[in-house]
DNA sequence: GCTCTATTTAGAGTTTTTCTAATCTGTTGA
DNA sequence: TCAACAGATTAGAAAAACTCTAAATAGAGC
């Protein structure tokens, strides 16, 4: 049986130009192995410690904003003092649950504007954001 | 020549339950006299600072929540750990310039919706929030 | 003016995130 | 295989934004 010294995860964590090593790929395997997901870096960090992988939390807030340099992971803001790193870097949006603080994915295609404003002079729009707040009733 | 006690932003402090104070009189005119604005807790102390108001900065937090509650004031996230309140409370969207962190309107009738997803279970929608991201070209 | 309560304030505290500089580790290639 | 080097990690200090506490101050009603 042969080894197989590359992996899906090392071959992107390389081609972002960041070495593969024991922390960057356990973040990464707690990160992408479950789907989508909404996590701040507190979060991770004590994911990690309860997954017994030892890891500062320096290093997870560089990793996380490494991974969103590279595009694996997207910064969303909705609360002050608080930022949610999200797996899904597909064009998507979020309903906020201001309640308990949860991130729920809205398909981009769910969301289709019939009017939109053109961007002030001088500038070209980056990226369209919908947050939808929602309360429980 | 007749003394006129009650100024509008009189009334509009008191409807509120809130004593109109040297400090929330000065504010407010900062806030209210010029226009729509988008300011931080850390700009208004500083205007009102230049301008010769003594208030504590603690004031000013406490003064900007106090009529955010009361609709005089809405809270505008969109960058990490600062936030921002907007003097204009209609309905209505921004562009945000990621390069000097300035918040521009959108006229709420600028943008339509040609599908939005129904709400998650058990929650109804609050608020849909749009931010244009925008860069210099 | 007196009294009562709301408000303000300085300064300490909290929370989230970043920085620093010492140590460690992955990679390369001799 | 291993030395050398650059990149990565880390603990702990620091920064930044915001909140809290408790003492002093000031509106409001009488
Ligand atoms: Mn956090
Ligand atoms: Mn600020
Ligand atoms: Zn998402
Ligand atoms: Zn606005």
């Amino acid at each position: 049986m042969e080894a197989r010294p590359f992996t899906p995860m090392v071959q992107k964590l390389r081609t972002a130009g960041l070495r593969p090593t024991r922390q960057r790929m356990s973040l990464a395997k707690l990160l992408f192995d479950a789907g989508d997901r909404h996590v701040t870096a507190e979060q991770l960090h004590h994911e990690a410690t309860a997954a017994r992988v030892r890891v500062s939390l320096a290093t997870v807030y560089n990793t996380l904003h490494q991974f969103t340099t590279a595009g694996l992971l997207r910064e969303v803001v909705v609360q002050p003092g608080r930022s949610y790193f999200d797996t899904n870097t597909t064009d998507h949006h979020h309903f906020f649950i201001e309640a308990n603080g949860h991130l729920e994915d809205i398909p981009g295609d769910s969301v289709a504007w019939a009017r939109l404003p053109e961007p002030p002079k001088g500038t070209r729009i980056e990226r369209v954001e919908v947050i939808v707040r929602v309360t429980r009733d």
